[in-house]
DNA sequence: GGTATTATTGCTAATAATTTGTACTAACGT
DNA sequence: ACGTTAGTACAAATTATTAGCAATAATACC
């Protein structure tokens, strides 16, 4: 589906910084980025936005479900596309890289404890923070997940 | 033990400050608060003491191990005493009630995923959101948990 | 106990991240 | 195309937390 068509199932105008960003997200080589990720990753592509848009924008994708947002330890907010099915979080300390994983077992005694405390679940959030493989054998980690995109291949326009 | 020999086991030195908050955490009637509550708390009970200070001695207690900070979705840190064991936590969104579980099953889950996934896991958070019974049932929470003690039992001195 | 040494406090001012106000534009239904 | 309404950019405001620093309080030593 195209970027446009998403927006507007989501009951979002099509605008172009909208699209700038999402655009941004499908394409760009880390999956969980900050807002200020995302801002300057569209300055270097030699995009324009106002920082102020891209929080708003990412907000709004928050509620219509666009993005999940996730506050890792310590940190600021990132966010990442709602695009696979749910996940959980495995966070190395010493790279930043970040690990997603599914357990159909964590999440069935999830639904068990709620269940058992009266409670009504609507969501949670589950991170693991540890230290990766690719540190601990050699010292650093093999991929740079820090490094961002520095062309945008689609949003580009006219 | 007193509050005095735990600062000192914890290498803090005993002060006044510390103590009127070691002691303000034990006695709350709330488990989980911010660093605002705990200020608010004690400025209640009649006792003075800087914002600034609550802020860094919570923190300084977070390193000794003292408390444990938690960062609920979309507010600011709660701590809350570190005197039980591991936990987790249940929030309800509604009423902002805690309620606090332990899941033998779920925690033996995270290490089977992180050691397969090459992770040394260091800690995790894993909170849970929803709606609790009391909420459900009666339309509002039995037990008021934002209530602050307005006196503080412990903490008189001279 | 009295005094030196040094950590700790309580201001207040500074940050960092995110949100808001507003005048200016762009989207889109008709 | 036009008008209405929603969205944007930029600056200024907020919120939560931290830093700078002079005043104090807590051990250490005599
Ligand atoms: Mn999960
Ligand atoms: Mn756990
Ligand atoms: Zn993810
Ligand atoms: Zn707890």
């Amino acid at each position: 589906m195209s970027s446009s068509a998403e927006l507007k199932k989501a009951g979002l105008k099509t605008t172009l910084p909208r699209l700038k960003i999402l655009s941004m997200l499908e394409n760009a080589s880390i999956r969980h980025m900050t807002a200020e990720d995302v801002y300057k990753s569209l300055l270097d592509s030699g995009e324009e936005i106002g920082l102020a848009t891209v929080y708003r924008v990412l907000t709004q994708f928050e509620n219509a479900g666009l993005v999940i947002r996730h506050n890792f330890e310590g940190g600021r907010s990132v966010f990442e596309l709602n695009d696979e099915g749910h996940h959980d979080h495995l966070v190395c300390m010493e790279c930043g890289d970040v690990f997603e994983f599914y357990d159909k077992a964590i999440e069935e005694r999830q639904q068990k404890v709620a269940d058992e405390s009266g409670f009504v679940l609507d969501n949670h959030s589950l991170y693991m923070y540890g230290v990766c493989e690719g540190i601990r054998k050699n010292g650093k980690c093999s991929i740079n997940k820090r490094k961002l995109p520095s062309i945008l291949t689609t949003s580009k326009r006219r």
